[in-house]
DNA sequence: TGTACATCAGTGAACGCGCGTTCACTGATGTAC
DNA sequence: TGTACATCAGTGAACGCGCGTTCACTGATGTAC
């Protein structure tokens, strides 16, 4: 096998950074290798290198991939809309403690790495601008327009339940089935829609 | 160096446990190795083995003495009492979101670990139990006697707040000292004493 | 357009390193008389 | 209580293994004439 054209080697790397993503986000950025993500498209681990300076720039590229995943997804939920603003929310919130996620969510799944003390600057940046963004495109709709720097009511209600899906969503990761875990859920998911 | 007294060694294994839980708890269990563990306390490797069967069977020592110190140093918080079970909550969520943790939460420290699928069964249980634990001495005063299985409004509402508290730690722990995350943080400790 | 050469995507073996674990050894502790 | 022997906590070197990374090599692609 030789060498691959331009364009080839292009949607290689696209795909190493899909893999990747996909791999790390629901099995973790430690627990899968280089030659894990590789071999899972076939190729020798070699040739990553031609494509990448290290295993953390990938990480830099799918950390950030997974965040214009779940932003795009999140956008698309917002976008079927009614008007009020609580029912924004509530749908939001019904559509992140879904039974089935396919996915685990890059907030809960990378907040280890962006909060350890040798994470790259790159991926840093992006877990906390990527986080800053989902969390205004879920209360943004109730910001006071241009005006107190306080946080009006109904934007601290929005931020508890945005805390609230994402606890809830940790305790039913890691508890699985546990009937108490659910219990959570639904409490949640009582209180988005209460919102109303 | 010989043989240590029976007495010595009971210390030692229990020095081992301590360290372990403090450096798994703050660092992760990835990143510290069994050499780590016992080069802070000052001894080799080899003598690790003494004591445990393996690292895992360390980790699911070290997991449940984090989970004991949070129970007891909760229990202590929950019983500097008034009476009102809303102020209880309060206490409690003050304290999880006080402003400098020494410490890690065992149930978002640990939660990766007990969700993963080559978790071992000891270390599920212990988070399970443990964290199922924290909930009810959090939402357990508010619980309907003897009765519906259904929880109550209050209880509802209760375990919004054990979700909230976690998520807002999440974040926190990810974000440091990014505006938005002591907004959130802000925001569930105003629900928290609101509820009183 | 056709030919000669440079480039470089992908290969597969090798590298150094740190990990969890094992092992022969030491010598103070514990025990049997 | 004193002596002889067995035990075993702790040592430090070694083990196999998987990791991230490097490297010489291959041959199709891209380019210059």
């Amino acid at each position: 096998m030789g060498r691959s054209s331009k364009e080839e080697a292009a949607r290689t790397r696209a795909r190493i950074v899909e893999t990747a993503c996909k791999l790390f986000r629901d099995t973790g950025v430690e627990q899968i290798s280089v030659a894990d993500v590789m071999g899972e498209l076939g190729l020798t681990t070699g040739g990553f290198y031609k494509h990448f300076d290290s295993k953390e720039a990938l990480v830099a590229e799918a950390v950030a991939l997974a965040f214009e995943q779940s932003t795009s997804t999140w956008q698309g939920v917002s976008k079927t809309e009614g008007k009020e603003p609580m029912t924004h929310i509530a749908r939001l919130v019904e559509f992140y403690l879904r039974p089935n996620p396919q996915r685990r969510c890059p907030m809960i799944a990378f907040s280890a790495l962006a909060g350890s003390a040798d994470a790259g600057e790159a991926l840093r940046h992006t877990y906390l601008q990527r986080t800053k963004a989902l969390l205004d495109s879920f209360v943004g709709p109730l910001k006071t327009k241009r005006g107190g720097r306080r946080p009006s009511a109904a934007e601290g209600h929005a931020m508890v339940l945005f805390a609230a899906m994402i606890g809830a969503r940790v305790l039913k990761e890691a508890a699985g089935d546990a009937a108490w875990a659910n219990h959570i859920r639904d409490a949640v998911l009582d209180a988005a829609s209460d919102s109303a």
